[in-house]
DNA sequence: ATAAAAAAGTTAACGGTGTTAAGTTAACAG
DNA sequence: CTGTTAACTTAACACCGTTAACTTTTTTAT
């Protein structure tokens, strides 16, 4: 006895039911666990009513994590307002870090898994948006550092200075979340792992890098 | 009109008549195109016969990983005979580089993608095994270059230094193989970005950058 | 030589998946 | 009171990995 019609409150109430029922999978159980059915059956609905509401399982598990990484970017415009430029640079990559980390599931899924040429489709968040996109701000400080002649002088492109920066972060974050638990590899402490790669990359591209706290 | 009883070439014949088939699908349209239906329609057996040469879908594809990246130990070990420790460490990042990147979905398999706790039971390189394994060397190589001091006074641990160098060549080209498509990003491109973080990384681990060619 | 065993394949099936088509029921609009 | 439409269901399609049961051939043992 299903039918009901419902109000546009009603509606949006389903919507984040679905949505939370499958970030619980999601994050619980990984992205294995997730078939649009067990989302169902968790929130007792059939299949099919999940797709009145996404468009297929690829632009619900994408959902999910939008939601996240808006999360995650706010926390960078907190970080934004540090005073320091590199205090920022090393706060944003932190906390990035500890984003992956405590979300890998969500950080596999954004950072770690190719897609159809363009999801931007499906994503709601507006890349570029400096308010919903963690790269962007980051791209910001570090042209402000650029400009600031802050790094070594051969370096003469700002945007290879932050995709380095990004992805010595990303380095050490997915090899963590991909082989961390692989025995045959006697893994040193993943703090220590983040803290000499950020001091490295930071002391290899800084023009002072005896600055550095 | 099926059972021939086989000698153990014929035997391995079919072995490897499965693994070609199987790396063919899996490095032309990706693991998502690899089914055991699939590989098995492409040479005209039925799928339960892949059944008798491998255990399941994974034991495949780790065989079929096993084989091209015991080229690619291989090829570590042609450039460990190179004269200086640090032109070494280079081209073994280098070597690494170009392997990732060619073999986008070998890599995306076995270093980007979470496992079971341990396949060290299904896959055959040896771990450990300077012969066949790549990490192994690079770590060989980095500890002959911390017993001659050649790193910063600071950092007391080759384990260590090594799994960052992983790392940031790793967070290269696993960036470069998940978003590298992505046309939100402004990417630069692939040989500056590898290139930047090599001499970075190594500018801020070792004690004498000024070395660097 | 004949019977039993083993090998190398096959087809059919189980339980799962994402997704779509068609049907059902309830609420609203005229 | 009759459409229409929204919300939801069941049934189905075409796939998947994997296993069980079966057939046919070859080898081995008596």
């Amino acid at each position: 006895m299903p039918p009901k019609i419902k109000s546009p409150e009603d509606r949006e109430k389903l919507r984040t039911l679905i949505l939370d029922a499958a970030r619980t999978l999601f994050v619980e159980l990984g992205i294995e666990a997730v078939s649009m059915r067990e989302i169902a059956r968790k929130i007792n609905y059939s299949a099919t009513t999940l797709y009145n509401h996404f468009a297929d399982k690829e632009a619900l598990l994408q959902a999910v994590c939008d939601e996240d990484f808006l999360a995650l970017a706010s926390g960078m415009r907190d970080i934004m307002q540090l005073p320091g430029l590199i205090e920022r640079i090393q706060a944003l990559c932190i906390g990035y870090a500890q984003f992956a980390l405590s979300h890998p599931n969500h950080y596999r899924l954004m950072f770690m898994t190719p897609r159809a040429p363009c999801n931007l489709d499906i994503t709601k968040i507006q890349q570029g948006n400096t308010e919903q996109d963690g790269y962007a701000q980051l791209k910001l400080v570090v042209q402000a550092a650029y400009d600031a002649h802050l790094f070594k002088a051969d370096i003469t492109d700002s945007e290879l200075i932050a995709q380095t920066l990004w992805a010595s972060t990303h380095g050490v974050c997915s090899l963590e979340i991909a082989l961390g638990h692989e025995t045959w590899i006697h893994w040193t402490d993943i703090e220590k792992r983040l803290h000499l790669m950020q001091s490295a990359i930071l002391r290899g591209l800084l023009q002072h890098p005896e600055s550095l706290n």
